[in-house]
RNA sequence: GGCCCUGUCGUCUAGUGGCCUAGGACGGUGCCCUCUCACGGCAUAAACCCGGGUUCGAAUCCCGGCAGGGUCACCA
């Protein structure tokens, strides 16, 4: 049987790093053996979810790379793929656990609730501010065993049997995880509204998708028993588990969208990461392979496996980050990085760049000086533009007397070249250098700092071919001047 | 607080009782390469949370501490 997938995010913001990281693994997992990803959209939290944030995980998971084969646009069969969708399905099942015993109408209100958390307060002695789960309180409803039925709004509550003992489930990360039955209380499946909570929604879905394995994060463990309890009452076969450790940020603290906005998987677009930089660095961020640390999309598929990935907690490193992002930018074919960093090229000052041959010479020149496309980007501008303003510490430094004159040596050597290239220009500084007992260096610092500006820039041949003829010449007759 | 998960260099990690004198990667430091900057190469500093036990032998197994984290909603 073909393993079936997926990723439910709740649309309340963006793409977050991760679900990101979760909505990988379940894909990986999926390529990998040939079976289906689903995207299911849990928008039961009508307070928060939003069509932005639901258009925001669609985009983050696309730029990412990560295709759906249902959900969203995409029927399987197995849907609707929005949980709003299915209220009518949820209400029929739930009516189905309290026919069977499993699950009853709660009529209590908010005020008797109230009433019975200020009575625990009270027996225990508790002061205003103190926190009534350390003291150990529990909500028993009087409805949990009334056969009374009412009319008006109601909750409905599973009703978590009176069992001795624990159990639990051998989690694909982490191995068997029990509790003890007597933890649970009898949870919430049904808002009075009719719209289910998370963990009835949940199994519903993912029984009605024919879902095999859940992947998730760790903050999700708990939430595994009470759903449990509802396929045992159901007679459904539950999922094969799996929990991913938790991604933290550098102070410590769990990666939060307020505090930590490399939170958001977009905005990593936005400072020039490309799709794959950060796929490979939040795979590495929680499961490995041996010692490998670069993977391409192929081998990452081939090579994954819920039992490479790892127990604890991991820290997210920008700097790791951004190697990972410089590796790929220095090895992937400079075609498919220049048409990737077009767009950036073109907003930070070059609109009418196009993806042509200069790109990709740029892209060659750049990519193993550049962390990021933006920073790509920026180094590429000059080259785009006409003349240059000379740096003045540089020019002092190389444009004097001696320096403008191996410069215009140099010029002659251009102008007469036939084919202008790196390969052809390059010569011509050792060239210069011999003809006039100069080092090398004092040549081509020269060239470089009439042509750049300044004196950081990628060898000669190639920073003149990638200014092209008439622009270099252009540049060293004006410093000559 | 109850329950649950976790604990190897600063960080990500390899490691499943002898291959560990604990390996790799990022970052740091030094050197080499070199027309600058990079790239690349070489080298180097840096870790098994603590305490018991099991064993001929423990980073690996067990117990106890300690530390970090998760969860206990008509959020997901």
């Amino acid at each position: 049987m073909k393993p079936r997938l997926r990723f439910a995010p709740s649309p309340t913001g963006y793409l977050h790093i991760g679900g990101a990281r979760t909505a990988l693994f379940n894909w990986l997992y999926a390529r990998k053996h040939g079976g289906t990803f689903v995207l299911r959209i849990e928008d039961t939290d009508q307070e928060r979810s939003t069509e932005q944030s639901l258009q925001a995980i669609l985009d983050g998971l696309t730029w990412l790379g990560i295709d759906w084969d249902e959900g969203p646009g995409k029927d399987g069969g197995h849907g609707p793929y929005f949980q709003m969708k299915k209220l009518a399905r949820y209400a029929a099942i739930a009516d189905e656990l309290i026919a069977k015993g499993w699950a009853y109408r709660d009529y209590s209100t908010e005020e008797e609730l109230a009433a019975a958390r200020k009575a625990f307060a009270a027996e225990k002695g508790l002061k205003e501010g103190d926190d009534l789960r350390s003291a150990g309180f529990k909500f028993t409803s009087p409805w949990r065993d009334s056969k009374e039925r009412r009319d008006g709004p109601a909750l409905i509550r599973f009703k978590m049997p009176r069992r001795e003992g624990r159990f639990g489930f051998d989690d694909l990360v982490l191995g068997r995880i029990e509790k003890p039955y007597d933890d649970f209380d009898d949870f919430v499946l049904m808002r009075s509204d009719g719209v289910p909570l998370y963990n009835f929604g949940c199994v519903v879905d993912d029984h009605d998708m024919a879902i095999t394995h859940v992947a998730r994060g760790q903050e999700h463990i708990n939430s595994t028993f009470p759903q449990l309890m509802i396929y045992e009452a159901l007679g459904w076969q539950p999922p094969q588990f799996a929990h991913i450790p938790l991604i933290f940020a550098q102070d410590n603290s769990k990666l939060s969208k307020r505090k930590h906005p490399e939170a958001d998987v977009m905005r990593h677009k936005e400072n020039g990461i490309l799709p794959h930089g950060l796929i490979n660095f939040i795979a590495r961020l929680g499961w490995s392979h041996g010692n490998d640390e670069l993977f391409t999309r192929d081998e990452l598929i081939s090579k994954f496996d819920f039992s490479g990935v790892g127990h604890s907690q991991g820290v997210w490193n920008p700097g790791k980050l951004l190697a990972t992002n410089k590796h790929w930018l220095k090895t992937l074919e400079p075609l498919q990085v220049a048409m990737a960093l077009l767009p950036y090229l073109q907003a930070t000052g070059v609109p009418d760049a196009t993806v042509d041959a200069k790109l990709e010479l740029g892209v060659k020149a750049f990519a193993e000086r550049s962390e990021t496309l933006v920073e790509m980007a920026q180094k590429l501008r000059p080259y785009y533009a006409h003349g240059v303003t000379i740096d003045g510490a540089s020019a002092a430094k190389h444009l004097g007397p001696e320096g403008k004159a191996l410069l215009a040596k140099a010029k002659e050597q251009l102008v007469a070249l036939p084919s202008w290239t790196a390969e052809a220009i390059d010569p011509i500084v050792k060239i210069v250098a011999d003809a006039n007992g100069a080092k090398v260096g004092a040549v081509a610092q020269p060239i470089r700092v009439a042509a750049t500006g300044g004196t950081v820039s990628p060898g000669i041949g190639l920073t003149l071919e990638l200014l092209g003829r008439d622009e270099t010449l252009h540049r060293i007759d004006a410093a000559l001047r």
